[in-house]
RNA sequence: GGUGGCAUAGCCAAGUGGUAAGGCCAAGGUCUGCAAAACCUUUAUUCCCCAGUUCAAAUCUGGGUGCCACCU
């Protein structure tokens, strides 16, 4: 059998679509790679895959939670590893497909995720809230001589996650698992107005309802991941009345041309045995030179 | 037509005589338990134009141009 199929790519890209494609004539089961389809009810501004498009092939960890749960790279992981074996079990192609980075490369590399401790972790984040970023650097320095040069001191998380698991992670080596990642490509400018294009559409499929369903449900608790999602947060603001329609458009389609330049100097420095599709072939020749490339 | 105000990077903007803050945007990058997160780096040889004063002007003076406000 081949190498787990991963589709990859910044936002707006056409992910989901090629995805779905290959699954229907490689008899195939998607996966999903993407951080906030993991989450119930938040559908539109996630852009996910529709009921019609799920009913087409088997659709796996899309919809797990709810927005307030508890969600992270190590459940993504597990979770994902039991659906490949799980579907390979069946003799079907496990396809992943999503842009979340981390996400991938928990899977393509061996991050194991290791020493976690919630007490600590809640220790610190409310010392940071009290005390600020300098009592960490602080404890830090004192603690961990040694590691704190290594660690990006003016980032609270990776402040944190040393202080909690007292180790600094250097080397990363590759996971036994075998993977092709193929990065659906675009030029910036093509990129951008696909990604306008997409706001719009997802404006006109109802995203405002949606926003504001997530808004009154979930708005208070500011610090979950999936109320930080691009598509809902720009338009809080416009709900409360202190920005127009029209900024708070503008701020979505800025959060979303950055997020995309985050996917692409991600994809472009993780991974060394990428494979390039360019966006702007069609169908039949993005499949062909996946095929190509897929042992 | 008159009077007043304002002209500083793609945008917002500080700076009133001593050698161009900051924010946004943009570009490049980092990444092992929130990742659509968090963080780092870069970005005005020059302040609307011309002339003058001064050792020194974005800052002062005169003229011009443009925009805004009020008056007629």
């Amino acid at each position: 059998m081949r190498d787990n199929l991963v589709i990859f790519g910044p936002t707006a890209s056409g992910k989901s679509s090629l995805a779905l494609e290959l699954a229907k004539r490689y008899d195939g089961e998607l996966i999903n790679m993407d951080s906030m389809q993991v989450y119930q009810t938040m559908d539109i501004a996630t852009a996910k895959p529709s009921r019609e498009e799920m009913a087409q092939v088997p659709h796996h960890l899309f919809d797990l939670v709810l927005p307030h749960e508890d969600f992270s790279s190590q459940d993504y992981k597990r979770m994902a590893l039991r659906a490949i074996s799980d579907i390979r079990s069946r003799g079907k192609n496990p396809i992943l497909v999503g842009g979340t980075g981390l996400y991938l490369s928990s899977l393509y590399y061996d991050y194991d995720f290791r020493n976690k401790d919630d007490e600590k972790r809640n220790y610190y984040n409310s010392l940071l809230k009290e005390e600020g970023i300098e009592r960490l650097q602080e404890l830090a320095r004192e603690g961990f001589p040694e590691l704190v040069d290594k660690v990006d001191i003016n980032n609270p998380h990776r402040l944190i996650r040393l202080l909690e698991t007292g180790q600094v992670l250097e080397e990363k080596t590759r996971s036994s698992l075998p993977l092709k990642v193929f990065y659906l490509d675009w030029e910036r400018e093509l990129l951008n107005g696909r990604i306008e294009r997409r706001i719009g559409a997802m404006i006109e499929a109802g995203l405002l309802e949606e926003v504001e369903y997530i808004f009154t449900h979930y708005g208070k608790m500011e610090y979950l991941p999936s109320i930080r999602g691009i598509g809902y947060k720009e338009y809080f603001s416009y709900l409360k009345g202190t920005r127009s329609l029209e900024e708070a458009k503008e701020r979505h389609l800025i959060s979303t041309r950055q997020y995309a330049k985050r996917q692409r100097t991600w994809a472009r420095n993780q991974y060394s045995d990428l494979v390039y599709i360019d966006g702007r072939l069609d169908l039949e020749e993005k499949i062909k030179l996946i095929e190509e490339n897929w042992r």
